[in-house]
DNA sequence: TGTAATTTTTAGTCTAGTCTAAAAAAATAT
DNA sequence: ATATTTTTTTAGACTAGACTAAAAATTACA
């Protein structure tokens, strides 16, 4: 069995690799706000249990082994925010918090059952793929929107990390995850886009363009 | 915020008080299946905190402030077993362990919302009483006294359906409805029990046992 | 009531997971 | 290519919460 830490660590060394091709020490002591020092300790601990391969002073990667088990604990994250949000009414920006905890609950039994009651969910409130029991996981072809050119468009599929306050702006704008967009004209001078959402006409700055998440067909 | 196991011990205060009049070191010990010697530091960091009243040597029991934590603790862990049971289609055999884990979760909210989206459950599926959120939770648990064992105490509150000669026979022996009951002793081969009432000590065939019914309060 | 048995506490050790400070390695810049 | 800066690791310390072994207090009993 793994510890509560063993399994964050595992989960941020996903997360980093995706977002990063190399995942060093200092990014991971960032992520988890830990300090260096400590983030070496763990990472022999986890190589040891062959999670990870690591090499002093060369970075570190998850092995098949440790892949699975991060993809787990985000299974476990993901459907405990639908349960949330769907069941519980909830927020969609209220919910990381108590996932965070609800992801560490060891019964294999609890997850599928959680899995049956809500319907077999392909995705999460924010719009995430939800991992299979066997750990595969949908390949999103996430774009920011403001890498769409005019007359693209998308689906609206989450906020990049740390803006939840984005998450309330669109909440209040009524838009929602999976809400198709289209991009009608970017203005030259500042970067602001001017977009289509369910047949409405809505004005974005270049600043929520760079942090709001699409899922695109090319 | 409490750690988990401090968490564990006031359950486990809890539930020892309402069973047994005296809570002891060794008690406390042999419920949490741990040693003596560990007990004692954490009496000493409760003790600190005023969760309970202790005093070398003298055994311990809840304030009202460690009382209040151990029965949120036992809503969390009753309203999860409903969850279990009802929504996720557990046997209610299977929650214990589950619900041990997630009894901890920290959330306020989650809880209130877990008990509206139940609809404000009062029994668990074992049919124990959930505590409401301010802590007072119903004050009965109807079993018979061959259900208890050695020290536990209950209210004597009637005899089973046609047991009318029961009752003449408590009656010939002092034993009024209300009085106090104790289990001093239980005879393995033949299952008497050696129970004390106001202050006298009387022997109940394993027969009598099946018959009584007490009022307990865990 | 005095001794033996039991219970409880103390004292010291261990592990997991964190930290700080300093040393070592790698990367960067002059 | 050498010096400086940055990154990473090592070494040692700390805390929570468990443990063992031994001492002290309490309880039981002859």
């Amino acid at each position: 069995m793994n510890s509560q830490s063993e399994e964050d660590y595992l989960k941020a060394l996903y997360h980093l690799e995706m977002d990063f091709d190399s995942v060093s020490t200092n990014s991971i002591a960032d992520y988890l706000d830990m300090k260096p020092s400590s983030v070496t300790d763990m990472l022999k601990k986890l190589a040891e249990k062959k999670f990870i391969n690591y090499q002093k002073y060369k970075g570190t990667s998850l092995t098949k082994k440790g892949k699975l088990i991060a993809l787990t604990i985000i299974r476990k994250h993901r459907l405990w925010e639908t349960f949330l949000v769907e069941k519980l009414g909830f927020g969609w920006d209220q919910v990381h918090i108590i996932a965070e905890q609800l992801e560490h609950i060891k019964s294999e039994e609890l997850i599928e059952n959680l899995d049956n009651f809500l319907g077999n969910p392909k995705y999460d409130p924010h719009g995430d793929p939800i991992p299979n029991k066997d750990g595969e996981i949908e390949k999103m072809n996430q774009k920011l929107l403001v890498e769409l050119k005019a007359s693209q468009k998308g689906i609206i599929t989450g906020v990049k990390k740390g803006t939840a306050s984005l998450l309330n702006y669109l909440d209040k704008e009524k838009v929602k995850l999976g809400d198709s967009i289209k991009v009608i004209e970017i203005l030259e001078f500042d970067g602001t886009y001017i977009v289509e959402i369910n047949k409405r006409k809505l004005t974005f700055s270049e600043k929520i363009c760079q942090n709001l998440l699409l899922e695109t067909n090319d």
